[in-house]
DNA sequence: GAGTAAATTTACTGGTGAGTAAGATTACGA
DNA sequence: TCGTAATCTTACTCACCAGTAAATTTACTC
């Protein structure tokens, strides 16, 4: 065959490239049905150099995370930056996502759906990463409503509550995009945004809807509209 | 205490029991690092019974999964029923969800969070429950809009859209109930009716709201999809 | 071309956990 | 009372996999 002899690599390239495989495999099988060996086997080379390199299959794991949280949180502050106002910095802030996880579903799996079931150290980074998250697109909302609000006591609890919301919604449509492939991160973006704009107002100025009384419905009733009009009229103030 | 010799048990009831400590050892270590001995030693029983009754620790975990699967969509559907029009069902259902979570948090825990990375089987019901719960909440929004919004053509596509967005966000909120225990399962779900309820109309209509032009929007798309022919990429009508 | 540090390997250990064989014990009806 | 079917246990096997010891080879420097 071809006389291809394996050539050495210095380490910051080979650790990188056992970050590339390490994050497919991750991602494929989950954390614990991955095993080093197939990983050190899929970068072409023995498995002490894993160990050598990133000390454990934690560490090696956490290096996975620490590098595709950094791109993630990369592409969304990049895209964030240098736009003026707090809404379109949310806009491009939500099309940076999804066009990072069209492109590298594999990060986004191992971020998001593999680092539950781990040992303290990981749990912590993957929580420390969402919080970050949180606190990104809380802090947009934030400005972005008090911009487009005046000045109202937005309560950071309001604008935490929008932003879990809507960091799950986009993590949930993520599946929603791997089924229509033909749909741009751009277009889903504008269809979140318009689905949530208005409404993220509403919440951040004190609810407005309510459950119309009434009609074996759970909960209190407020009693606003007696007849249970099929849609409570909105004050939509656009 | 002592003196208690452990009494035998008809088939139905050991399983039950199994199966409960199974949703929590499940829940508290994920699949893989949960261990059958230790759900076995936890149940007051001995190995060789789980395999006896569940066939193995893929069979058990499908138990869980299919038990806790049929309890939520019970719940769901159960808050849902006898409530006339399709709003109120909607908020019936996200509101019996959130309680339920509250409740069982690690029946969610189990359903959600551990079923990713395991073998087809375990998949393919995890994904065909996902799938349950995404039709019966497209079905509410579909005839929910359609009857405020009149006779208007709403796409599935549409519809599977805001479900997705819907559930996604209800998932995540989860974290946030956790935070805020205060928080009852109604108010969170009154929240959560007021942030989408308008924009639902919104998507489902056609999109309304769209990046405002020029003003050095993020063009972070260089990557070419100047041939694209799903969809058309920049029609920001103003 | 030595000399040396970095890169890399072969060949192991030890522990853990899924799954099972073979049999012991209890309830329960005829 | 006795049989028998269901319940339950002890005591294994076997494979897989994280992690390591010790050496071996390559590249780079002087």
């Amino acid at each position: 065959m071809s006389g291809e002899r394996r050539r050495r690599v210095p380490r910051r390239i080979r650790e990188q490239q056992i970050i590339d495989v390490a994050v497919q495999v991750f991602a494929r099988r989950g954390y614990h049905p991955a095993s080093v060996d197939e990983i050190a086997e899929l970068a072409g080379i023995s498995k002490p150099m894993v160990y050598l390199y990133l000390d454990s299959k934690e560490g090696l794991f956490l290096a996975c995370l620490r590098r595709e949280a950094e791109r993630l949180v990369a592409a969304f502050q990049g895209a964030a930056r240098d736009v003026r106002t707090p809404e379109l910095r949310l806009w491009a802030g939500l099309s940076a996502f999804f066009a990072f996880v069209a492109e590298h579903r594999d990060s986004w799996v191992v971020l998001h759906r593999q680092a539950s079931q781990l040992s303290e150290a990981i749990t912590a980074e993957v929580a420390q990463a969402r919080r970050a998250v949180m606190a990104e697109v809380a802090g947009l909302v934030r400005d972005g409503i008090g911009e487009a609000l005046g000045p109202v006591p937005v309560a950071d609890e309001e604008a935490d509550f929008v932003a879990h919301a809507l960091v799950g919604a986009a993590d949930s449509l993520t599946d929603w995009m791997e089924r229509h492939p033909g749909e741009s991160p751009e277009r889903v973006t504008r269809r979140l945004m318009n689905m949530v704009w208005v409404g993220m107002r509403n919440v951040l100025a004190g609810e407005i809807w309510t459950p119309p009384a009434g009609s074996g419905a759970p909960g209190p009733e407020p009693a606003g509209t007696p007849g249970a009009p099929a849609a409570p009229e909105h004050s939509v103030q656009e």
